[in-house]
DNA sequence: CTGAAAGCGCTTACAG
DNA sequence: CTGAAAGCGCTTACAG
């Protein structure tokens, strides 16, 4: 009925309900310890007023803020707003909040984004990629701030992973083309510096074909992150004009394999039987793509819930963020078979 | 150097700074009206201490707490990763912070995560569609908070909105695939309980076809988001089995539309040589499908970086939150065309 | 230009 | 089981 007042607080419902602020706020939050009549009496009166407790009150007095934060490179890729999505849910749903902000793929200047949502109140992080900045993990370090981060899996006395093997994940999907036949190949990544995840594809990429002895066969390309669906058709027109002779494209992002096939219907190369395309991620639009595409799959949910369950281990029974490896799966699908057989080097045993 | 201390406060500061804490506090908040010596001391002392004033302190006093929410349905959807995105990254750099919690596609409960976003702090919100339920618009009206809807547009007292016209849309979709010559199509839809935007492309497809008479070629199909790339697929073979001579199909999203034409694929339709299809949103992938989908291409950043100046608007300068109808553009490519000619109905004069 | 002090709303020893 | 009171860290009239 009180239209106009600001907002009740414990006060407000002590005197409605006849009792101390004490017992209103014992009533929340250790309801045991109030007799059951004050407790009726402080429920009705709080309800009556609307009251709900202010959280910067109780922050102060709790320093602890239930808040978490979220740094991630970007919401605009599925994968990220998937994990964040997981992450976020899972918080929620304890009575945390998570605060997200998103930062570019280079972690190099992560440390700003850190501060800053630290600062904001968050008493945990959620970060992507391998911290390699110094100054940041030196700042993560004093301040003891629970954190993990995600997509790379790596072993880190100071900041934890939740992540994937990136390189062994690569290294899989090229064997598979190797043992398909192929035995020239190009990665197209995303901008490599500040970027660990495509720095361990890189690795996996050039490392699986050295072992294999195919040092010829190896061809990166890199291209940036904006308009991603020119990325892929760029980087292809690239590998059909200097690099003829690659009939496997290992692709470091979804969009890039995607984008990538639908230049090769421009150019007139069929997918698969002129040329594989592998992607990374296993969006959702890939199964509805003609071909289907072959893809690494990437526990994007999963990353999201676990970190969120760690953290709030961390915070609330004290325990240790522990690293965690998660699976990709290499899911095969329509993009990729054995490799044409180059008019120009048809030899009969081959056949 | 001091170590393992928790964390510098105003009293620190002061003491280190040989000042008092309203200095201290003038120094950052009100810098013209502290002697610059006095400034100077302030920042050294700040800077040597790593300080920097606690969030929740600043909110409690101030009675504001810079933190801004938004209640999406999803993150997985990429026009409201998209929007979400833009709105964090305009209140991000200026000084706020926000919460996101999804919620789903039904607004009919909206109401328990505005609550719970308002009790956790959030001074300004973000919503999506039209708000219908009373409780939730009372709810908003009583607590003054200053909040814009997204997505829909429409006149609203209590809840402004930035979004687009839906109807208008559809409608515009639908006239250009009557002018191609299609007489029977059908619509794709998302769940229509409490989603206003789902039931005003409804609309705009039912009326438009019934003002150029084509009343019995009226089909709506509704299908849940859960698994989206499934729901077009399944939707087309309802199409395909009891619909035969619909050659138009409307999707209400990209992933509909997407995964329809695959299904076509399967089905021996040509698209769009024996069905025509549009899709809604724009999404990146629309353009490296093939065939590139028609769609209907929708403003989600624009809304969010609007909406994010619109609540700072409100914030800072008391300005009402004023109500805007963003732009779609029907996006023509190569999923449309007109209709074949069903053989049983050939009449010499159409052709 | 500067400082002492009150107060934002909450929780929790400490007494009883 | 309950209450009075201190204190979390900050800002801002109010004095000077």
């Amino acid at each position: 009925m009180k239209s106009q007042k600001a907002k009740a607080n414990v006060f407000d419902v002590a005197k409605a309900a006849g009792v101390s602020v004490a017992t209103v706020s014992r009533a929340f939050n250790i309801p045991d310890r109030v007799g059951a009549e004050a407790r009726e009496k402080v429920f009705n009166a709080a309800m009556q007023l609307g009251y709900s407790p202010n959280p910067a009150a109780k922050a102060l007095r709790l320093q602890k803020s239930f808040i978490i934060g979220a740094v991630i490179p970007s919401l605009d890729y599925s994968m990220f707003a998937r994990m964040t999505h997981a992450f976020e849910e899972q918080l929620t749903a304890a009575g945390y909040s998570v605060f997200v902000v998103t930062n570019g793929f280079d972690n190099r200047n992560m440390l700003d984004a850190v501060k800053k949502i630290v600062e904001r109140g968050a008493e945990a992080l959620l970060l992507v990629g391998k911290i390699e900045d110094p100054r940041l993990r030196s700042y993560l370090e004093e301040t003891q701030i629970p954190c993990v981060t995600t997509y790379s899996y790596n072993e880190d006395p100071i900041v934890p992973s939740i992540g994937f093997d990136n390189y062994a994940a690569t290294k899989q999907a090229v064997e598979f083309l190797i043992r398909l036949g192929h035995r020239n190949m190009a990665m197209v990544a995303g901008p490599l510096q500040g970027n660990d995840r495509q720095q361990a594809r890189m690795r996996g990429f050039e490392e699986t074909m050295r072992a294999h002895g195919l040092n010829d066969g190896i061809h990166i390309i890199e291209k940036s992150y904006g308009a991603a669906m020119m990325q892929g058709a760029d980087a292809m027109r690239q590998i059909y004009y200097e690099f003829p002779d690659v009939t496997a494209v290992v692709c470091n992002a979804d969009v890039f394999a995607l984008s990538a096939i639908a230049e090769c219907r421009r150019l007139g190369l069929r997918v698969p039987e002129d040329i594989s395309v592998v992607g990374f991620d296993d969006d959702d639009y890939t199964t509805i793509f003609s071909p289907a595409l072959t893809t690494i799959a990437v526990p994007a949910a999963e990353m999201g819930r676990h970190a969120a369950r760690s953290l709030m281990g961390a915070l609330t029974a004290g325990r240790r963020v522990m690293s965690a490896r998660l699976d990709t799966q290499l899911v095969v699908r329509e993009s990729t078979s054995v490799p044409r057989i180059a008019a120009a080097k048809i030899s009969p045993e081959v056949a």
